[in-house]
DNA sequence: CCGGCTTGCCTAAGCACATTAGGTAGACGC
DNA sequence: GCGTCTACCTAATGTGCTTAGGCAAGCCGG
């Protein structure tokens, strides 16, 4: 009677649990629970517990990136801008354990593999929407993927929580503002008028 | 021969151990070595490691506000606001295991206790030099956190370190925007012409 | 249908860390 | 100098990670 075990599996399973107890919580002797199976068996499919974290971290990065292409299509200017805010905001609420788990810092071969260009090129397709060159689309991608992280760390950590006004009027405005910037994104030398 | 343990002594020891091999590797027992005292000797100082990461946390807090406190003395406006924005950076990069513990989730009465509201107040003092008023200054308050809190930990995460160009002038161009954004905080219904 | 081979899951054993219970001796108050 | 407190100890238990080596389930060729 075998368990039918596979990474992907394993990955999956890993990645509900980190959602029930919290990504950093996220053990092997657990998945191998679940599985009803010991955990000496998990050894053949996966080399280690950082290589389940890290398939943890993969999946994550792929439902998010398939979250923002459907997110995305059909969409532009502020519409995507907001869209793909909410993918990542709602993603983070809906999964704390796999949205943490997709800030697991990857090896450079590894990240390269992973769906995270994928996110760089949805941030990309946003900035369409806008008149920018680079290099500051550039600056501009990485403006955005900063409000967005820190944003959703601050509110899942709960900095947000204790005081008034709610953090979802917040979101809006702060989307309102990043488009507002990105409508009339200033140049160090000759500020527009 | 008394090791002359004080709760003060072991989170500056894991402080200094979080910033050699990173926040979430700090062990109690590796500080134990390092006062060349059994590991159950700390249990006279700290409930456990929880509590042990927990100082570890507010140290950093603490050391943050007061690096915060300096830099923003007799600044204002923009210049106010990037002294502020590169003490946590600055911290950062000296001291990634810190800045990590800094991020560490808080039950609401340690956080309130805790040098957190010191940081909020920090926001609110560079924010003096734009016009904002209630609520926009909270929204703004947080949309500046987030700025800094996601840019440093992509930054951290070497999410800007495989592609041109270099994080540095991003990070001056993001604040060039934010300072620009500052002036000119749209309003939902009238936006400014 | 059966013997062999692959391999999925097993037992056993060793190591690191966290935590608790209970002992001993150093430092300080008197 | 005597007693007390408490800082630090030894011992033991539990959990998790990992490796080495065994057994048998299930596919494959005959």
């Amino acid at each position: 009677m075998r368990a039918g075990i596979t990474k992907e599996r394993l990955a999956r399973a890993g990645a509900e649990l980190a959602d029930e107890v919290g990504f950093d919580r996220v053990t092997i002797t657990e998945v191998a629970r679940r599985f009803d199976v010991k955990v000496a068996s998990l050894y053949s499919h996966v080399t280690g517990s950082d290589d389940l974290r890290t398939r943890i971290a993969l999946l994550a990065l792929e439902e998010l990136a398939d979250r923002g292409d459907s997110a995305l299509a059909g969409r532009s200017g502020k519409d995507a801008l907001t869209a793909m805010a909410d993918v990542y905001r709602d993603y983070a609420r809906e999964h704390p354990g796999r949205y943490a788990a997709a800030q697991l810092r990857l090896d450079t071969e590894t990240a390269l593999a992973s769906a995270g260009p994928r996110h760089a090129a949805m941030s990309r397709a946003v900035l369409r929407g806008y008149d920018l060159t680079e290099p500051d689309q550039t600056h501009a991608v990485r403006l955005l993927g900063s409000v967005f992280r820190g944003f959703v760390d601050l509110e899942l950590g709960g900095a947000f929580s204790h005081s008034e006004p709610d953090s979802e009027t917040s979101w809006r405005r702060s989307l309102d503002a990043l488009d507002a910037l990105l409508r009339s994104w200033p140049t160090p030398e000759r500020p527009r008028p």
